[in-house]
DNA sequence: ACTTGACCTTCCAGTTGCTGGAGGGATTAT
DNA sequence: ATAATCCCTCCAGCAACTGGAAGGTCAAGT
């Protein structure tokens, strides 16, 4: 099948197919026209992709996991370690997120939205001390 | 004073003030010899910066922090309307990271880690149905 | 006077993961 | 024959820096 129908099966964008080509995560094959020509193992590793990314594994991740997918010999401890070091990764980044959170929040309570100028959200960012 | 200091004073990295006034959201002077010189408004505007930004502020939300900072007719209501926004996308985030967060722990949760292929992390992103 | 070393400068390239668009060939439908 | 869809390959750009190369400046030491 061409690059539409496989974008459309795997529901990933075609710009985003020919990019995972680029880089080397799928090698389909091409017709006498320079067509690329997906097979079904080529879909099938596009939504394996789709899936991954969506789970937020980096492109890098993603081809290491494809990799283990593709090697029957693999260890699932493997997979195991890559999963939970991108899942160490997500949790640091929520903590982040949730600092931000509750400073936000503290800040945009105490703010009182009129028209005068005076806001605690830019004397914070302004590193003003309180008195 | 030269960058080194601004750059100690602010806790920013020198590349990133340069790159600041690239970008417009501050303007040192300079001395003759073509060095950037800065005044104490200069380092408070960059510490300014360092702390809109470490709350995840956009840099153009940062430019607009910044006028609105600068501005002593502003609106207090337009400072908590950027903020409110801004915490708004963080919560998405969260959310987005939480489903993550959630599937992948089910994910290594099932995975026995040891030396053998099965592997249902794989089995889960290559989409195949659990009978 | 000269050199060394620490500063400073600009500019270019790379990072991540795509996305949009230009310019052009191939195929399909009318 | 022609128009509408495909498909192709570049090139550029997004965010927000960061690293490095190549070179100018300045103060101190010999």
């Amino acid at each position: 099948m061409k690059i539409r129908e496989a974008a459309d099966k795997s529901g990933l964008p075609e710009k985003t197919i020919r990019y995972y080509e680029d880089i080397g995560l799928i090698t389909p094959e091409r017709a006498a026209n320079g067509y690329r020509e997906f097979s079904e193992t080529d879909v099938h590793m596009l939504r394996f992709l789709h899936r991954a990314r969506s789970l937020g594994f980096t492109v890098e991740d993603c081809r290491q996991l494809l990799d283990l997918y593709r090697n029957k010999r693999r260890a699932s401890r493997d997979v195991k370690a890559l999963a939970r070091a991108h899942l160490a990764a997500i949790e640091t980044k929520i903590k982040e997120l949730d600092v931000m959170r509750q400073t936000l929040l503290g800040l945009i309570d105490n703010c009182q939205g009129n028209e005068r100028p005076d806001c605690p959200i830019l004397e914070d960012l302004a590193g003003d001390e309180r008195v």
